[in-house]
DNA sequence: GCCAACGTTGGC
DNA sequence: GCCAACGTTGGC
């Protein structure tokens, strides 16, 4: 799941506990929160940083339920296509698991092997992403290092 | 700040 | 339904 920290970063969920991930308009991403369950774990990214990366773990808490914030006019996440009957985006809760002991870099990602087709390396542009077992003990053991 | 890669919009 | 124009993301 992708931040910029300058938004909201690993340190800020850190303080907040727990924080509602909304503003996702993007129907794949949209479709990649609603595949969450309760308990799943997370990479928490950070995007738009330097250097950009894996910064720790989160949590689900709670399941992909609608984003209100697409209905309201003042967000800088409104959609007018978004109704109460059809809210079309949805969010998660996600609670704060711990940071890393350092940033694992993108580049680092990508030089990894075992990472090759990782969907955050592979698929830039797209905010939140699935993750196989396999991708996730990779990253851990990276993280450590 | 630039720009590649996508996604979305809207004319036809 | 096609596709050009435009907007956004996010690495660099």
């Amino acid at each position: 799941m992708k931040s910029e920290p300058s938004t909201f970063s690993i340190d800020d969920l850190a303080a907040r506990r727990v924080e509602p991930w909304d503003g996702v308009r993007n129907y794949q991403a949209r479709n990649n929160l609603a595949a969450m369950r309760a308990g799943d774990l997370a990479f928490f990214y950070h995007s738009n940083a330097s250097p950009p990366g894996v910064a720790g773990i989160c949590r689900i808490v709670r399941e992909a339920y609608p984003d209100v914030s697409a209905q309201d006019p003042t967000s800088k996440y409104y959609d007018p296509k978004a109704t109460p009957a059809r809210p079309i985006w949805m969010l998660v809760d996600v609670a704060f698991v711990e940071t890393f002991p350092r940033i694992v870099p993108l580049g680092e990602l990508k030089a990894t092997p075992g990472l090759e087709d990782m969907v955050v390396v592979r698929r830039g542009r797209l905010s939140v992403t699935p993750v196989t077992d396999a991708e996730w003990d990779i990253v851990c053991e990276l993280a450590a290092r």
